[in-house]
DNA sequence: ATCCAGGCCT
DNA sequence: AGGCCTGGAT
């Protein structure tokens, strides 16, 4: 053990003071730590230039299940498109869908264009007159926020105290603790000492940055981390938290690719409580096979399931032009198995 | 080819 | 607890 204890000062430290171990103490070093740390090492990102709520839930969003290098260029490109609520509230959402196409979770789009119809409504009528709300509860309320959104968007557009607990907040808290699997209660109370309720934005992302780029899921770079004097896990940082197993079960579907006279091929769009919801795509249930040629499989992997998908082509009257609408990475390996033929 | 990370909803 | 997607690592 050595002594060395979650939050408690060291030794010299302890001398240095005098033996006046002050309860403040106890919290703040770490906390004013991490802050340093961030502010030393914080990426530039562009939603971390601006105050505007709007923009940065709408990075959380993206965020929510995006890497930021991928997520920047959505973000960069949907901000531009929808600068305010009221802009995305009156356009389509199959537009939005169009510029999330390729990113995954195409609930999160669908959601967030229903937010940005809700939030634009009269306070009159239920809504928020175009501004997003400022407090967590209000936050919950809004379509497609969850604890965590309504957390980051409360402490970093608003600067309420209040801690996020996100999958880097866990790993970073997991290793610290020595905890394999912290409850939500550990991990939102633990979160909760290391913020700054001044700084309550900065704080809740400095925790975030950190689990980002140095307490990593392979190979954290603990020789960078201002933590770990504090860190439990430290001898063996990649067992915490416990990964949960996966099961992932086979589905084989059979795709239709029917091309028109004019080389397009028939899509339709699929709904929006299943699979790739709001986004267009050839036909994939109960095809009758006979009569059309079979050009390959195609294995796709989700988080859930594993796809092989048999792609058949045929003929149709009235095809879609694929650029005119939304289809997600499966539906486009399809429609590229198809028309290499 | 297989595994993994990442929040919300039902 | 199970469904939802993709890219990167292995």
């Amino acid at each position: 053990m050595g002594g060395r204890r979650r939050f408690n000062l060291r030794q010299s430290e302890k001398k240095a003071i005098g033996g006046m171990v002050l309860e403040k103490n106890i919290e703040i070093e770490p906390k004013s730590k991490l802050l340093s740390w961030y502010y030393l090492n914080k990426r530039d990102l562009p939603w971390r230039e601006t105050s505007d709520p709007w923009l940065i839930l709408l990075s959380e969003i993206i965020l929510q299940q995006t890497q930021v290098s991928r997520g920047l260029q959505y973000w960069i490109r949907i901000s531009t498109r929808f600068p305010t609520p009221k802009a995305m509230a009156t356009s389509d959402v199959e537009e939005l869908l169009s510029l999330w196409q390729g990113a995954g979770y195409y609930a999160r789009a669908r959601r967030l264009h229903a937010l940005s119809v809700l939030v634009s409504k009269r306070k009159s009528d239920g809504g928020y007159d175009g501004e997003i709300p400022s407090s967590v509860d209000e936050l919950l309320k809004l379509p497609g926020i969850g604890p965590y959104t309504a957390s980051a968007v409360a402490s970093i557009a608003f600067g309420v105290p209040t801690p996020v607990v996100d999958g880097n907040v866990k790993r970073v808290s997991s290793r610290i603790l020595a905890i394999e699997s912290p409850s939500t209660n550990t991990l939102r109370t633990w979160a909760g000492s290391m913020l700054d309720p001044k700084r309550a934005g900065d704080s809740n992302q400095a925790l975030m940055e950190l689990g980002a780029i140095v307490c990593r899921p392979k190979s954290p770079k603990c020789e960078l981390c201002p933590m770990t004097r504090w860190c439990l896990g430290i001898e063996n940082p990649e067992s915490y938290p416990s990964k949960k197993k996966t099961r992932r079960l086979t589905e084989e579907l059979d795709a239709a690719v029917l091309i028109d006279p004019y080389g397009r091929p028939f899509l339709t769009k699929r709904e929006d409580n299943g699979r790739f919801g709001g986004m267009w795509g050839p036909p994939m249930n109960d095809i009758d096979t006979t009569s059309m040629l079979n050009v390959g499989k195609i294995t796709h992997e989700l988080s859930h399931r594993k796809l092989i998908v048999s792609v058949w082509t045929g003929d149709c009257a009235t095809g879609t032009d694929p650029k005119t609408v939304p289809i997600s990475n499966l539906d486009r390996k399809i429609l590229d198995m198809a028309f290499a033929i």
